[in-house]
DNA sequence: GTCTATAAGCCGATAGAC
DNA sequence: GTCTATCGGCTTATAGAC
């Protein structure tokens, strides 16, 4: 074993997530993850049963955490008094770049997710839906009621649009070059800045 | 030949597109595609020489016209002393918009684009930015000679954010059911309103 | 739990007849 | 330009030894 402190299972996990990322779900083999993980090729189907719910687990295995601390985060921004768009924006989007943070995956895993959003696959999108479709739904119900002289019509576009942009702004992220002479964090930190007020700015147009 | 109207090269072409967008690339078999144009599996080779140069036609068909249609409307918006922000930006998602028109395979197209995005396949990327390239830049110029206050740092964020939501908002247009009771024309017309409302917006945030 | 070996089938690409 | 047939290689998944 190369990676003694995981277990064969984490092992393979880490690298569907990189491969996936890199390649696509259809694109990478099961040959290839265990290759990665250096595991056997039967270990995918003795832990995950098949290759659809290892895609599967791949999801849920940093989903469950995000979105417990999207929540946590929403539950404080709404206690404040003083709370307004921007402090809900931030509660969804801090912690997607915060897992970017941890050099052992977060920033692949969301690649996976940009894959996964421009699938249109039925089944993983139930899988995605029923398992985490709630998330979505507090966040727009939080921002619905700051905003109540907005139709629903236009918020639903307009979330729509901005689900989109973080999606595609993450994916990118942690691939393109920064400008140098600034740290990764400053980087990660001024990113996030600049698309809450992005975003912030999109749902209040007039 | 089910479809006597079409060459060979054109069913192969449209068979791809559309099983790209619901496959992927990796996950739609040239079986598959040649079966749904009802057209012999060693056509594909002889016409395209390989799978992937297939994908850059899928592109090249699209995107030759979308640019030239861009392009067009970018120096009639630019020509009008009154030129603004949204001028351009109409200019730049109108026509993507209009694609999702005609019903053989233009809504299909922004899916398989949406799929080229999540991709960051290094091939591919370096086709699309070769050939297409210069047209984001040249929108960024017109942008950013409107903007003069605003730094260039800061915009590149921003267009970044609009490429995203924009991309994304297409790949699921069409795909999601309509409010009933308006025609499909209106509801193309009231999205790409609601983008480029939602778009000059975030851009000129504070 | 981990291994080897293999089943059963799909893949892209091509050779060569028509 | 279109066809059949096929090559060599890859795929997921499983059976059964250890």
């Amino acid at each position: 074993m190369s990676h003694p402190h995981f277990s064969t299972k984490e092992r393979i996990l880490s690298a569907a997530e990189e491969l996936f990322a890199r390649h696509g779900f259809a694109g990478a083999s099961l040959r290839a993850v265990t290759a990665t993980a250096n595991v056997n090729l039967a270990a995918v189907n003795y832990h995950f049963g098949s290759k659809e719910n290892l895609i599967n687990e791949v999801f849920r295995r940093r989903l469950d955490q995000l979105t417990e601390t999207r929540l946590n985060a929403l539950k404080a921004a709404k206690q404040r008094p003083d709370a307004d768009l921007e402090n809900i924006l931030v509660a969804f989007v801090e912690p997607a770049f915060e897992l970017t943070r941890d050099h052992q995956g977060g920033a692949a895993f969301m690649r996976v997710l940009a894959r996964a959003y421009a699938e249109h696959d039925q089944r993983l999108r139930k899988f995605l839906s029923d398992n985490y479709g709630h998330v979505l739904k507090a966040f727009a119900q939080a921002i619905a009621a700051l905003m109540p002289e907005l139709d629903k019509e236009a918020l639903y576009w307009r979330l729509d649009f901005i689900a989109g942009a973080l999606t595609y702004a993450m994916s990118e992220f942690g691939m393109v070059k920064r400008p140098s002479g600034r740290s990764e964090d400053e980087h990660r930190r001024q990113a996030a800045r600049e698309f809450v007020r992005f975003a912030v700015a999109g749902l209040r147009a007039a």
